[in-house]
DNA sequence: ATAAAAGTTAAAGTTAACTTTATGGTTTAA
DNA sequence: TTAAACCATAAAGTTAACTTTAACTTTTAT
């Protein structure tokens, strides 16, 4: 099968200018054109466009993402920088991913503390409310909310 | 404690010109001024900045994170608005997450891949391993990671 | 008393990742 | 065969979230 850029983009979700983007960029090194200049997509570039897209979630920059391709085109002898820059991204987004479970904790705790709010009219009774009141697993983060740093104030 | 605009910077780890930015577009409202002018950052604030932090970290924007604020500045008759907001913008992360899980499903497979690969010193045999030689955690992956959408094939 | 450090504002600059516009060539369906 | 729908490029515009700069004032330390 061979796709024009429209109809790539269709396949893909995407703006044709965003790959006429990526295109410009140097990430699509492979596509060919037809004798009158059109990009003429392939199902390998259809793949390499998956792979794009998947390091883009990953929080990787176009930038990257290109210095990636040309390792896999340089052959066999990049094989090694790639699995560090495999490991590398794994480890920046398990911390990511961590740091978001603290952040959904967050809003867990802000959804029980409106929803009491809610419930009372008001949200003084949140701000009165003694230790022993709130649910055990929204303790720690209400502290982390509040942490004023005590050890550092003069 | 009374901080200047420096000190919150330092003790936010962010830059002081940050800080003023936030001030200009109107997420600190709050913020008390000396009589010559100068900012003077209380715990609360610090406290207010926290919470912009943390809903920074959940994807939202400047320009949300200010709504919210003046939604808190409103009063009890926004409790209800608020608690909304944070239902979705929980629903909203969780869905994130879900979808980094996948990401990083993905960095996974990679990570495996050019193990292999390095230990044969090159990515041929990945080429034409049968379906039985990759390990089961990483099959639907690399299968999504190649899926041509047969169907809409014309 | 004065120099350095830090504060102020307004306005312009930066960056990434696109998108839009202007101008023109190519394909396709009636 | 011609209009509509698509393709192409180059260059300018957009957006968010800052950062930098310029010009000036205030505070702090010696």
């Amino acid at each position: 099968m061979i796709y024009t850029v429209g109809e790539m983009a269709k396949k893909l979700g995407v703006a044709a200018s965003t790959l006429r983007y990526y295109d410009k960029e140097g990430l699509l090194p492979l596509v060919e054109r037809s004798s009158s200049g059109i990009r003429m997509f392939r199902d390998e570039d259809y793949e390499w466009l998956l792979v794009i897209s998947c390091l883009k979630k990953t929080g990787m920059s176009l930038k990257n993402i290109k210095e990636f391709i040309y390792l896999v085109m340089e052959g066999d002898s990049t094989i090694d920088k790639r699995l560090s820059l495999f490991i590398k991204q794994k480890e920046a987004m398990e911390k990511r991913m961590a740091e978001l479970q603290e952040t959904l904790d967050m809003l867990d705790f802000k959804c029980w503390y409106y929803r009491v709010a809610k419930e009372a009219g008001t949200t003084d009774i949140l701000r009165d409310m003694p230790i022993e009141d709130i649910p055990e697993e929204y303790r720690e983060i209400k502290y982390k909310l509040q942490n004023v740093d005590l050890q550092n104030d003069k």
